[in-house]
DNA sequence: CGGTTTTGACCAGCGC
DNA sequence: GCGCTGGTCAAAACCG
């Protein structure tokens, strides 16, 4: 499935993901690094949408590798590493930095996980992030509704929703209770538009090529 | 002025 | 039924 793929597959359950386009992740440390924070977005698996999945990052300045793992929590003893990914690029140039994991491809076909909405199955996906930020910046605008201060961690938990019509995605945001220096973030639903961000890109090459054809004339 | 955030109140689910 | 807990609502405040 992963062709090429780095991935060293612990788990059986590795086997089973898709790509959900819907859901992209944009790494906080690499834009931290750049000004340019719209440019190395990728997208991330979301299989396991029936499940609840951690994934932790962890970003190297040394050798500007990046690797990333998921841990199930049907394992009994939580944090089960079942899948492992390694990707490098150049990040001193915002432009020859490559994001992209080669172990993860596109799936341009979600129609699955939104069956699986139909359904009412809960489409939920969490992962852990080693950042300083409050929020990630993933492409999408949500809108604050709640705060609460919960039993299970010592810092407070935001929810959001998805601020654009009626779509019903909903995420909430909390700093890890164990070790704060990881923000967790909860993602339950599937978008049903494109990321803002995303349409964003699509219209730049029309931009230009609309501009190249019209001043050649 | 419209969209977003804040924050206390309210609600639903669960265990006892 | 009651209390606890997590999630949501909604009015007011805030902000660009």
């Amino acid at each position: 499935m992963f062709g090429s793929s780095t991935f060293q597959e612990t788990n059986n359950i590795i086997s089973h993901q898709t790509i959900n386009p819907n859901f992209s992740f944009h790494d906080p440390l690499i834009n931290m690094n750049q000004d340019h924070g719209h440019n190395n977005y990728q997208d991330f698996d979301t299989s396991f949408l029936d499940q609840l999945v951690y994934g932790d990052q962890e970003y190297s300045n040394s050798n500007n590798s990046y690797n990333a793992s998921l841990y199930s929590q049907n394992n009994p003893f939580m944090q089960q590493e079942i899948s492992t990914s390694t990707y490098s690029g150049n990040s001193s140039s915002a432009s020859s930095f490559d994001a992209t994991p080669t172990n993860i491809h596109m799936n341009e076909n979600s129609s699955m996980e939104v069956e699986k909405e139909k359904k009412g199955e809960k489409h939920v996906i969490a992962f852990r992030t080693k950042t300083q930020r409050e929020i990630l910046d993933d492409g999408y605008k949500w809108r604050k509704y709640g705060k609460k201060k919960v039993k299970s961690n010592t810092n407070l938990r935001n929810y959001y929703k998805c601020s654009s019509g009626d779509c019903k995605v909903k995420k909430k945001v909390e700093r890890d209770g164990n070790d704060s220096s990881y923000l967790i973030t909860t993602y339950e639903g599937i978008h049903n538009h494109e990321s803002p961000f995303v349409i964003y890109c699509n219209e730049m090459p029309t931009v230009s090529f609309l501009n190249v054809s019209t001043s050649s004339w």
